[in-house]
DNA sequence: TAAATTAGTTAGCATAGCTAACTATATTCC
DNA sequence: GGAATATAGTTAGCTATGCTAACTAATTTA
């Protein structure tokens, strides 16, 4: 959540930034999910999966709190990719409450596969993007992965 | 659907950028949902409605079309607006088997609601960041636009 | 040790995606 | 003109993914 109040000034081009930031993701997610489908998991538990296999094993709590969900929405999730044999869970060693959640070869698998779709499809989309263009994506990415992290805080 | 089959070179590049808009796209959502349950109304109905107020009325098979979704799902997403008295649906004049979905006022004044709510969000987390940055963010929203159209087309 | 906190699950609800199968209207073709 | 086909939308029923409330079990605190 941010931490300074806006203020009520006109904002209309940070208004419009805002409108085609929001459409822009629902568009870009309507159509990677098109070429996810083949994989058989659905959006959330392949974006917990990634989480997984790119940072490393977590707690149920932490990945619900690294993919902005309440606690329920990752157990099942987790539940379901645990079914697909896509994670496995052990006990914590220190805290008999808590469970660690690991990608299994299988989940990595899968993931690097999804992942391998979803970038052929965007390299399709970027065949005849320019290398500025590309840059600007770059640093526009760069900004909004640092507008997470400092919201996170 | 891209066009162009994508080259099996190395992309490591472009691999790892299409992964950070991925998720950049998921996480962004995912806050703007945060903003947006206010409203009542969830992000499929929003972002319908919002192609109904800034693109005018439209069939379902329309929307559909325009919101990458199946009819049945749009006639669901529909209903659901209606339900709440933000859309009116009409009978076409020439043809008795569309329907025109139009924005209500209503609608049209809880778009742009929660329309602002997302602009102070995001305002509040751009609060900080440089025009230089704005601009490149522009750039890649001009990008991403540009792609879905060649893609639809 | 009793009370409070924390981690995770279960149950139950709503939204939102899909396919298959249906109705109703338009269009095409004989 | 009328039968066959195509198109627009709906209905039914499945899955996935969000939520809150209420629960169990384990840990920490008082």
């Amino acid at each position: 959540m941010p931490k300074v109040k806006s203020k009520s000034q006109p904002l209309s081009a940070v208004d419009a930034l805002a409108d085609r930031l929001h459409s822009a993701a629902i568009h870009l997610l309507r159509r990677v999910r098109n070429q996810d489908t083949v994989t058989g998991e659905g959006p959330a538990r392949l974006s917990a999966l990634s989480v997984l296999v790119f940072g490393g094993p977590k707690t149920l709590g932490e990945l619900a709190a690294a993919e902005q969900v309440k606690p329920p929405t990752m157990s099942r999730i987790v539940a379901g990719l645990r079914r697909s044999r896509l994670v496995e869970i052990t006990a914590d060693a220190h805290d008999a409450r808590r469970k660690q959640t690991h990608a299994t070869s299988k989940g990595i698998a899968l993931l690097r596969a999804a992942r391998k779709r979803r970038v052929s499809y965007l390299a399709d989309c970027l065949t005849f993007v320019s290398k500025r263009e590309l840059a600007s994506l770059r640093q526009a990415l760069d900004l909004l992965e640092g507008m997470w992290r400092q919201d996170d805080r």
